[in-house]
DNA sequence: AGGTATTACCGCCACG
DNA sequence: CCCGTGGCGGTAATAC
C-alpha cells in the first residue's frame, strides 16, 4: 500500500512526523502491513522546514497522486490558492479510489483544492472561524478530533492527526492491530473522532499515569465487567464527583461514554477475528443485549454490527 | 416502539 | 482570595 505526505515550505516538522510514525516505519511486528511510505513536495524539489529542519529527498507530485494515501499534514498559505497541480492530484487520488487525509491546517490544502465542498470536515480550532468564512460551502465540525467523509479524513491538532491515522489503521489492520500500536507509541487506547478537541490535555497522559490513568487502565482491561459510576471512582481513590470531574477533563468524555467506547472497541474486534452472533458478542463485550449494541454501533460508527463486519471482511 | 426503573450527569455551593 | 474537592439533587440518559 502507497502512502504519501506533502511537505511544504515552512511547515513544522512535528506536524510531518505523524504519518511516519504511524505509516514510514516497520510496524509488520505489531501486525501491520508494510507500507510503502515517501514524503513528497510540490515540485520535488528539498524544502526547508521550520526550526532548521528539512527535506532533503522529496517525491514529487506525481508520486502524491498515484498514492492509496495521500496525507497533508499542515498547511501555510491560509488566504491562497491551491496550485493546480496539486488540486489535480488530490482529486486523482481519490479518483482512483484512495484517500485524501489532512491533518491540522491541512484541511485548507483540500477544501482549496474543492474536494470538501458538501463534505464535513475539521481542521485546527483556533483557524475555525477563518476557515469557515473562506470555505462556506465545506460543513466544518470545529470540536471533532476527527471526521470522516466518504473518502476524505479530516483531522484537528497534531494528537488528533495521530487519532486520525490509528483511525485509518483500524480499518486496514484491525481493532486488535490498532490498539497495540496506540499502546507502542504510548497513545491512550483510542479516542474516537466525535469528540473533543477541548481538553486540557492533548496528548492523555493516562497512558499508565496517576491514580485515575491506572485505574482506567485495569477497568478498560475488564470493561465487560459492570461497572457502576462509584466503583469506578473507588478503583482510582476518588469520590464519584471527582472522578467524572478528571475523567472529563482527560478524555472529554463523561464515565458513560467512555465505558461505552472501551465495550464498542471489545465488540468491533470481536466482530473482525470471530464469527460469533451478535447477540454472544453484546453480552461479551459488556453491552448486555444486541439492541444496545446496535444502537450504540449506529451511534458512534452509523453502520450495524452485522453490515461492519462484512464490510470489514471485504 | 413505548414505558418504566435505575443510574449517571453536572451545575451549584459550601468547605478547607 | 484562589482553587480543587465533595455532597446535593433536579434533570437526562440508559437499559431492557
Amino acid at each position: 500500500m502507497k502512502v504519501s505526505a506533502l511537505a511544504v515550505g515552512g511547515m513544522s516538522a512535528f506536524h510531518l512526523s505523524v504519518p511516519g510514525l504511524i505509516f514510514g516505519e516497520d510496524r509488520t511486528g505489531l501486525g501491520l502491513p508494510r507500507f510503502d511510505y515517501a514524503l513528497t513536495t510540490q515540485d520535488g524539489a528539498p524544502v526547508d522546514l521550520a526550526f532548521g529542519l528539512g527535506v532533503a529527498a522529496p517525491a514529487g507530485v506525481d508520486r502524491l497522486a498515484t498514492s492509496d494515501i495521500a496525507i497533508v499534514p499542515s498547511w501555510r498559505d491560509l488566504d491562497g490558492a491551491v496550485a493546480p497541480a496539486l488540486a489535480e492530484a488530490l482529486r486523482a487520488v481519490i479518483a482512483r479510489g484512495g484517500r485524501v487525509v489532512s491533518l491540522c491546517l491541512g484541511t485548507y490544502a483540500l477544501a482549496g483544492a474543492g474536494l470538501l465542498d458538501g463534505r464535513r470536515a475539521t481542521t485546527h480550532w483556533s483557524r475555525a472561524e477563518h476557515f469557515a468564512r473562506r470555505f462556506p460551502k465545506v460543513e466544518l465540525d470545529p470540536a471533532a478530533l476527527y471526521v470522516e467523509d466518504g473518502p476524505v479524513l479530516t483531522s484537528a491538532g497534531v494528537a488528533a492527526g495521530i487519532d486520525c491515522c490509528l483511525h485509518l489503521i483500524r480499518q486496514i489492520a484491525g481493532e486488535a492491530v490498532a490498539s497495540n500500536l496506540a499502546r507502542h507509541i504510548i497513545m491512550a487506547p483510542h479516542r474516537a473522532g466525535g469528540q473533543a478537541q477541548f481538553i486540557t490535555r492533548p496528548m492523555p497522559a493516562d497512558a499508565r499515569a496517576g491514580r485515575l490513568g491506572a485505574a482506567l487502565n485495569a477497568i478498560a482491561r475488564r470493561a465487560a465487567e459492570p461497572w457502576p459510576l462509584d466503583q469506578a471512582a473507588n478503583l482510582a481513590g476518588l469520590t464519584r464527583r471527582s472522578f467524572s470531574r478528571h475523567l472529563r477533563a482527560e478524555t472529554g468524555l463523561s464515565f458513560g461514554d467512555w465505558l461505552a467506547e472501551q465495550r464498542l472497541s471489545l465488540a468491533r474486534e470481536m466482530l473482525e477475528t470471530t464469527g460469533l452472533p451478535v447477540e454472544t458478542i453484546a453480552v461479551a463485550a459488556g453491552l448486555g443485549t444486541p439492541t444496545n449494541l446496535r444502537q450504540h454501533f449506529a451511534r458512534a460508527m452509523g453502520v450495524t454490527p452485522s453490515a461492519y463486519r462484512a464490510q470489514f471482511a471485504a
